[in-house]
RNA sequence: GUGGGCGUAGCUCAACGGCUAGAGCGUCGGGUUGUGGCCCCGAAGGCUGUGGGUUCGAUUCCCAUCGCUCACCCCA
């Protein structure tokens, strides 16, 4: 137990990887039904990247990453999340200038130096999703639509949609305004937690856990009060649309996100089998962003799946291996005589194993049981002599004797 | 960064301060010389995380340290 993987950073064993792939090929499918392109993108940036697009005074910023100087001096930083990346990509290669509209997806590693915890890693996974060059609510919705979709084609249940309207920069200036004067006037009686957050994101207040704040908060002046017209209208567009798309949500006027870049509309997914970090899905708009990185005044809407905490709750369908074919060869040259067949049946495509060491029959029939394999092909040295072997299936536990001549062929038709 | 819980076999976990630290699962072998799952028998596998202390004696109590974990903060 001398070396371990570095703290937060986690190993995907054999027999969680079919899971992954699952994951990873529903989303894929479902992107591509959305007509979304794949985009890949490095896990470095340059620091300022994040700094400029995030928000200077965020966690993630101040104190969450993995950043270092490289040998030539500059500030570079492990991607802890992946859209300002993306957008840097379509701006340095003008992706926006051949077409209006842009439907984006990348799914890989991010990295926080946070502390770990349940559903909470320092490498953790999401599945990302951009749409640029639109701010009409259709696009909202089908980011959001994608991300339902995904979640439920993987069979999970009891997750919830919480939904809200962060206003366009306009109003948004004017209700942060007089939020900030409303807390400022009963400072003194907030926790020492909601002081601080009253400072730096105000409108985190309104989720203390404390009675006295939550009292105190409920005279707050609400979000919904100062949404512009615009703003309104753009939100009861996408609800209407998830109505009838029969995508149940929750308006939920105190969702806020963590970074600084979102505008209008917000959303999560959630569950209330994750513990504390409870969101699977979270994403909104972006109109701002690519300006703020030197690209053009466009708007954005995008979301990420958390991979890992999405893991958690399919935890139950871990599987093993299951094969086709085990070929139970005693002695060198029984196994040696089988190798042309083998390799007719993996080019057709057969998962197919065989025993390397020499042991009993006994021994590999039941590594054989183990394994999950549909059919053994026992050779021997009786079997060797005759030019024969012996076909099992191990389900029904018939078995008769083959010659070589029709080994192949009995196979394929079996197994094929 | 802050707080709680836990570190014993590959895994899940037992053992009042006292004999050679045990069990289930897994692995390997045997019962059946060449036929899996069930059953029976056996074997391998441990610096009890590490270092110190208390004690005649520590897996057990105390301190430190490292690691894991859950939670806070914050977030996918």
């Amino acid at each position: 137990m001398s070396i371990r993987a570095v703290r937060g950073f986690k190993d995907v064993l054999p027999d969680e990887i079919e899971l992954w792939h699952r994951v990873e090929s529903i989303a894929r499918s479902v992107f591509k039904s959305f007509a979304l392109e794949e985009m890949r993108i490095p896990l470095l940036e340059k620091t300022e990247i994040f700094t400029r697009s995030i928000g200077e005074f965020t966690d993630i910023v101040e104190k969450e990453m993995y950043t270092f100087t490289d040998r030539s001096g500059d500030s570079l930083t492990l991607r802890p999340e992946a859209t300002a990346g993306l957008v840097r990509a379509v701006s340095e290669h003008k992706l926006l200038a051949r077409s209006s509209i842009l439907k984006l997806f990348t799914i890989g590693p991010m990295f926080r130096h946070e502390r770990p915890q349940k559903g909470r890693l320092r490498q953790f996974h999401q599945i990302n999703v951009e749409v640029m060059g639109t701010k009409t609510p259709p696009s909202d919705v089908e980011v959001i639509w994608m991300a339902w979709e995904i979640l439920e084609r993987l069979g999970l249940r009891g997750l919830s949609l919480e939904i809200n309207s962060l206003g366009c920069p306009a109003c948004r200036a004017i209700y942060r305004n007089d939020l900030k004067k409303y807390l400022d006037g009963i400072f003194q009686d907030l926790c020492r937690d909601c002081q601080r957050r009253s400072k730096l994101n105000p409108l985190r207040v309104f989720d203390c856990k404390n009675e006295a704040c939550r009292k105190i908060m409920a005279n707050a002046p609400l979000n919904r009060e100062y949404l512009c017209t615009e703003c309104v209208n753009h939100l009861e567009k996408v609800l209407s649309f998830l109505k009838t798309l029969k995508i149940p949500f929750v308006i939920n006027p105190y969702l806020v996100r963590g970074l600084d870049y979102y505008v209008m509309t917000t959303f999560e997914m959630v569950s209330s089998d994750l513990g504390a970090q409870s969101t699977v899905a979270a994403g909104g708009r972006y109109d701002g962003l690519l300006k703020a990185l030197g690209g053009p005044d466009l708007p954005g809407v995008g979301m990420a799946i958390g991979i890992d905490r999405l893991l958690l709750l399919l935890e139950k369908y871990k599987e093993g291996p299951s094969i086709d074919l085990f070929i139970a060869a005693l002695g060198t040259k029984a196994r040696e005589e089988v190798l042309p067949w083998m390799k007719h049946w993996r080019r057709q495509g057969l998962t197919v194993q065989m025993s390397y060491e020499d042991r009993g029959l006994k021994a590999q029939m039941k590594q054989a049981g183990r394994a999950g394999a549909s059919y053994v092909l026992i050779l021997g040295e009786e079997e060797l002599h005759k030019k024969q072997v012996v076909l099992r299936n191990m389900i029904n536990h018939d078995q008769h004797e083959i010659t070589f001549d029709d080994v192949i062929s009995a196979v394929d038709s079996l197994v094929g």
